[in-house]
DNA sequence: CTGTTAGCGCATTCAC
DNA sequence: GTGAATGCGCTAACAG
């Protein structure tokens, strides 16, 4: 390993110079720096972050927090675009990223001071927290810089970025309307997300828009798993059969109401329609093919990160990133009867 | 910020015994031993563990090095499976991992050797390197311990964690054989995964081994796309209508042969069985549903960071593991003719 | 058992 | 322009 002595020691400058030169101090000989950045070329220098944030209180280094990291979580490749946009600015702003996850660290007791203190992370992205997490409560209370993934709280260290969930589900329920859908469904997810409030709030706001009655009986939920989402809609859709239209809360749901659609030998769409949420890669390959609202989760996780390092840098004018949702049309939407 | 200063300011110890107590050396007394964690744990005191790795050398980090972790990496849940079982047992280690990009870092100019001394990386797991990417062959040859997943080589600091490719496609092979199957293609992936190779050399030893002869004009090349696969397979069969199973080298490409099969009006599994691998979620939604070899890639994952450690604090005995693969019989898998 | 001393690699005063 | 001195938070000899 090289050091800043060894470059030292090497051109016979004191170390101090050989620090200003290498992080471009004017007040440095232009002789006297290209002899130091040779040398430090030549042997491979590279600097110590650790050393570096030691004394600068600067880590470089933010986290990515999200719930449980486990097995099942891996179907769902929405945290994994996220994680792969943070990844890609975090490195082009020369940070890093650590990985967090919610149930090691529960586990292993800590705070989310801990978490935060015990690596000098300059800022946290939080994804897929339960509205009662405590580390949530923890995070936005606190004056770490954190940006929440669909999560629309802010204050003065907070940020969130999220989509336009709003807008597009309520054109969606009104496209539904306007194919001529009298009785729209909706398969909402488990309580403890936000998203789910929204977008029940939204459906409900797009039905009054079209025109329809908001019929708290047509609700399903769903938990945002394909078996529940079966189960449910089967039950429903027997004791409900004036229902021609199913808007859904995540495509996971989705698939479980096209299964039960199947299995009641409704016809998709001609006896039922159905939208999803997500936009997950098996929504263009189910038959029929669903429509569905498509996020974009890459550029969730890279905007966030953006955000983030304003917030860290404090240069930032605005707490808040949405990003447009696309409404996409495919088969398994259409006219009541046909 | 809590620092050990801090309490041995408030417990009147001096900075050394603080230290000594915390990290649970015996040489203290059992009465101020609990003086001091009473104070460290009243005022949430958590050690920096950057400070603590600029002299112990040990920074309990490890990095996952990925090739480019685009936006369409995403739609394999393989890497996010492998990072997820990375993070599960990381963190029971007390460890933290760092997530790499090559292309990001190549764009910065850093050597594999720079990436790693940055933040005093104690080893590094690497997936989905070109067999010529420079940084696989730096971790390598470098002596910072290193295990590639899916890539079978081991050395004194490098070890590796696979599945039982070999095997497991030879199985499959010689199921297809022993349903009466005489003419099965193969469908490849590029030349540039180590996986390719020891896949395609399996699948010439089923052959061999189910008394077949090996024809290289039953390989096609699909370069792991579905796209490709599609448009490889359709012309592959139209002009050789004698083959009656196609296997394949990843799932994705199995899609592109059913997508062709179906276009040539051949009924699979009647005409033409198929059978794919990795057991990506879409294999079940399929229709047919695809036949496949399952891996377990958050058991590579986890089992990877096992071995990692374990050469990381030299007590390994060995530099290898092998994860059991799952021959999944699914719809497109039948008896020539049906 | 405990404290003093030293140093990890680096950036930052403050003199010269 | 340059260097000596100081300290970030922590561990590790070495004395006592």
């Amino acid at each position: 390993m090289v050091t800043l002595k060894d470059l030292a020691r090497i051109t016979g400058y004191s170390v101090t110079t050989v620090s200003r030169a290498l992080n471009g101090y004017d007040d440095v000989n232009k002789e006297t720096r290209d002899i130091i950045l040779a040398a430090a070329e030549k042997l491979e220098y590279t600097p110590n972050i650790n050393a570096q944030s030691l004394v600068t209180k600067r880590s470089k280094t933010i986290g990515f927090l999200v719930s449980d990291l486990k097995r099942e979580s891996a179907k769902d490749n929405f945290t994994f675009e996220v994680l792969c946009g943070i990844s890609e600015f975090v490195t082009e702003a020369g940070y890093e990223m650590i990985l967090l996850s919610t149930s090691s660290s529960k586990q292993k007791n800590k705070t989310f001071r801990q978490i935060v203190s015990e690596r000098n992370l300059e800022g946290i992205i939080i994804q897929g927290l339960k509205k009662e997490d405590p580390y949530l409560q923890e995070a936005i209370k606190g004056s770490v810089p954190t940006v929440l993934v669909d999560i629309p709280i802010e204050n003065e260290t907070t940020g969130y970025v999220t989509s336009n969930q709003h807008d597009s589900v309520k054109k969606a329920i009104k496209y539904l309307a306007r194919l001529g859908h009298r009785n729209i469904a909706y398969m909402n997810g488990h309580k403890h997300a936000y998203v789910s409030e929204i977008r029940y709030q939204s459906y409900k706001e797009g039905l009054s828009e079209a025109g329809l009655e908001v019929d708290e009986n047509l609700v399903c939920y769903g938990d945002y798993e394909e078996e529940k989402a079966y189960r449910a809609s089967l039950d429903f859709l027997l004791s409900n059969p004036e229902v021609t239209a199913f808007f859904c809360a995540s495509d996971i749901m989705a698939l479980g109401v096209l299964k039960a659609a199947k299995e009641l030998k409704l016809d998709v769409p001609k006896d039922l329609s159905i939208i999803g949420f997500d936009n997950i890669l098996l929504t263009q390959y189910t038959s029929p093919t669903l429509s569905t609202i498509g996020q974009k989760p890459f550029e969730l996780g890279k905007r966030g990160t953006e955000l983030l390092l304003e917030i860290i840098q404090n240069s930032s004018t605005q707490r808040h990133i949405i990003i447009q949702n696309e409404l996409i049309l495919r088969e398994s939407t259409a006219q009541p009867g046909g």
